[in-house]
DNA sequence: CTCCTTGTTATACGATCGTATAACAAGGTG
DNA sequence: CACCTTGTTATACGATCGTATAACAAGGAG
């Protein structure tokens, strides 16, 4: 009557998602796209094609896209944490294999995964104009920071030390997962472990800092 | 006559400047978008209106937003370089004093400027999808490398070796320095030049690697 | 002073941005 | 089978994006 039939022609069928599994597949597109193509690259209307779902669905999981990157951000973040976690407790008792085995972790497999370290660079990006990103960040690395110095102590590391050689193995780590998501020629994942587990030998070895 | 003289009060009054100086202004207000706003904060508007110019006059110096980035990253990176190299130039003739002014010359000013680093942060992220950026990048890092790799056998490193350390100090660097510009308050530059140089101690004293 | 060149501004255009809203259809419930 | 809820689509809106174009004014040449 007073609806046109005519419209219904147009308009494309769809089948119902539980929220769990739309809201992943949203997040997933998200790390897709900043992997893929960067910040600018990262839409409303590129996430929602990547997922394979209509723009204005976002909204009914999101209140916006930055809602959607921050829940990205932490989905990876605590993916990546949890992997950590993995190795660790399949590295056994022996506290210097434990802390070499969270320290090399991030050397492999699925860390290793280019489109990973790229979306992570593409966070990092965010850090310092995005409120949101800088909080989850912050905690992040905290909590990163807070392993390294559990397991360190372990290894027999005094407190007032490890604050400061768990600094800068976070560094060296960064540092050298920055360089492979750069430029993956100069350099292989495994030379890469190779490197950061060579500089804890150090650290271990020669506890005094200066 | 036929033009109409109304319009002419609305027009705002102008100096012509030399081409080298607007040049150098719209790239400063590149540099200081990026670091304050992020690639996603930096338009053409954003940049010119920081610039205090008006948009349009963005094309009449470069081809577009995107050359106007790149220019602005080959900038920013050349006066790096000279920076380090007047730190060389001025360590003396002492190869290890030049090596370790070479390195912890990141970790003074000028390069220590928060606004620097944050710049650095946002061309990283384009590493990946612009073109123009990952060129520049490479031949960066590789002339990087190369300079760390002179100084190296300077100090009698065998050049092979040098190679692979390069690349580990350069990681260690851009770790150390990409956790002062995410989060500043867990680190000061004289912390992370002390770590550094520990590290290269190390290298310099046990050459073999692996 | 007048003309001319051109650096600069102002404005417009199409595309795309994030978001809001209403129509619709899928799938369960009675 | 009819109804209802709501996940989903389609469309629209204002803002902003990068760029193109034409009017204008600044400053030197004659």
């Amino acid at each position: 009557m007073g609806v046109n039939p005519m419209l219904n022609q147009g308009r494309a069928s769809f089948t119902r998602e539980p929220a769990d599994q739309r809201r992943q597949a949203l997040i997933d597109a998200t790390a897709a796209c900043l992997a893929e193509k960067g910040v600018a690259g990262t839409s409303v209307r590129t996430i929602c094609a990547r997922a394979g779902v209509s723009p204005g669905l976002l909204r009914h999981y999101f209140a916006g896209v930055d809602a959607l990157v921050a829940e990205t951000y932490r989905e990876v973040t605590q993916r990546v944490a949890e992997t950590f976690a993995a190795a660790v407790a399949a590295a056994g008792d022996v506290p210097r294999d434990r802390l070499i085995a969270y320290v090399t972790a991030s050397f492999k497999p699925p860390i290793t995964d280019p489109s990973l370290l790229a979306t992570w660079l593409a966070f990092w990006s965010l850090v310092k104009t995005d409120a949101d990103i800088a909080k989850i960040h912050g905690e992040t690395y905290c909590a990163y920071r807070g392993d390294l110095e559990d397991l360190l102590g372990a290894c027999d590391m005094a407190s007032a030390e490890a604050g400061p050689v768990a600094i800068a193995l976070t560094a060296l780590v960064d540092g050298l997962w920055l360089e492979l998501s750069l430029d993956p020629t100069t350099f292989t994942p495994e030379q890469a472990s190779a490197m950061a587990v060579r500089w804890l030998d150090t650290l271990l070895e020669r506890p005094a800092f200066g």
